[in-house]
RNA sequence: GGGUCGGUGGCAGAGCGGUCAAAUGCAUCAGACUGUAAAUCUGACGUCUUCGGACUUCGGGGGUUCGAUUCCCUCCCGGCCCA
């Protein structure tokens, strides 16, 4: 009677400098080094251990010589639980898709202008490397080429050829850093690579084979191959739609003893999906986003199977005069201290306590999901 | 008492002869959000509708005009100034 009886979904242990982590795990978004409206504490308080930080970013704002001055990026925001930068290409990439005027990209690097002072930056897959050791972080991603999935096959495959490119040299760049700056073997981040290729399973199949090939080429230093595969991408298409045939494929060409890292996933269920797939790490704005918009994650059955949970919008003017708790059986701050009302009411009036105790609870929710995900899986192993 | 400016949709506030059911903002009612340019964005917001439109509105009443929220008269109400 477990959801997980047939898929590949895999409970492993995660060594980092910072700590253990045990798979499946999801990872708050701290993109700027900080989770929106939430304290250290409050992140504590919802169960988050591991978190993402951008490298792109925290590069702009506040700049890596602060974050140096101040030790690294851990100290900086005093935060002792393993982080994982992104390599920020996503957040480069969208920003220049979106608009082509804010930069360029060549095979070099990608040259972009600042949406913060307008003042242009030029980032090399090398550079992106070097600023995550400066960051500190405990696991890093290559910089990578992510186009809309809507884009041609052509351009996909071209962004796959550059992906795999760029890869090579982000794992040259890291060996070499490691060497440079004296890193020992247990103190090393890890290193994720990044798979492209759009909604084509060819593709998919042909960034994996290069990175795998990669992994095995690049010779020195402590680490003989990725330690992490990510998922690159969307992975969901323009009508919202799961790619749920792409995660599964993609899933099965990623080596046993690698990390599996879905980037941005996503909704409870496709973060289920994923994990039956054979992904090991999430992470999404979703439970903080969603939080600050006002809407609120709720339980409706204990086991992951159909509709197992729901959303409700505090905004909504039923909860005007609804005296009950959000939900009585949690016991965050929010359920145990407030009713639907003055929730309602407090997110009505604009105050940011309402983001937080949202943000708080959503986080919360995640963190309890990838538990029965976990009690899942080990019953499954009984 | 005299003068003067003004009364527009839940509120604030444009419009000053037709393209006005009436800009814009707020409020209200929903929706979206997936490696965070996102405390953001989208839609609805007089009534009815077979979604093509139809009907009643801009303080009250009366005029001018083919046509008035827009011009004139009058009444009511409010602000300011002078007595």
């Amino acid at each position: 009677m477990n959801i997980f009886q047939e898929g590949k979904a895999r409970i492993k242990k995660v060594k980092t400098k910072s700590g253990e982590l045990e798979t499946p795990f999801f990872m708050p978004d701290a993109t700027r080094g900080f989770v929106k409206s939430l304290s250290g504490n409050d992140l504590e308080e919802a169960g988050v251990v591991p978190m993402v930080v951008n490298t792109y970013h925290l590069f702009l704002q506040p700049g890596m010589d602060l974050i140096k001055k101040s030790g690294d990026i851990h100290k900086f925001m005093n935060w002792k639980g393993p982080l994982l930068s992104d390599s920020g290409g996503y957040q480069v990439f969208s920003l220049i898709h979106k608009n082509p005027k804010m930069g360029k990209i060549t095979d070099d690097g990608v040259e972009f202008r600042s949406p913060l002072s307008g003042k242009k930056h030029y980032i090399t897959p090398e550079k992106a490397i070097q600023i995550q050791f400066d960051l500190g972080v405990d696991m890093m991603v290559c910089l990578d080429d992510p186009p809309p999935n809507s884009d041609t096959k052509e351009k996909i495959e071209a962004a796959v050829d550059r992906t795999l490119a760029w890869a090579e040299r982000c794992m040259m760049e890291y060996k070499k850093q490691i060497k440079e700056r004296k890193i020992e073997k247990e103190n090393r981040p890890l290193i994720f690579c990044v798979i492209q290729g759009g909604e084509y399973l060819d593709l998919r199949k042909k960034c994996v084979d290069g990175l795998i090939e990669i992994g095995l080429s690049v010779k020195g230093g402590p680490v003989m191959s990725w330690d992490g595969y990510g998922f690159g991408a969307r992975h969901i298409d323009s009508e919202g739609n799961f790619l749920a045939e792409v995660l599964k494929y993609t899933a099965g060409l990623i080596p046993e003893n690698s990390l599996r890292f879905a980037l941005g996933v996503g909704t409870p269920e496709d973060i289920v999906r994923c994990v039956e797939f054979g992904w090991d790490m999430f992470d999404c704005v979703i439970p903080t986003r969603e939080a600050r918009h006002g809407r609120i994650f709720l339980w409706k059955s204990d086991d992951l199977k159909g509709e197992f949970y729901e959303t409700v919008n505090i905004s909504n003017s039923k909860f005007k005069d609804d005296f009950n708790s959000i939900d009585e059986k949690c016991n965050c701050q929010l359920c145990k201290n407030h009713s639907r009302a003055y929730l309602h009411h407090i997110f009505r009036s604009g105050d940011p306590l309402a983001m937080r105790l949202i943000s708080m609870h959503n986080l919360k929710f995640y963190m309890e999901l990838i538990e029965k995900i976990k009690n899942n899986l080990k019953m499954s192993v009984k």
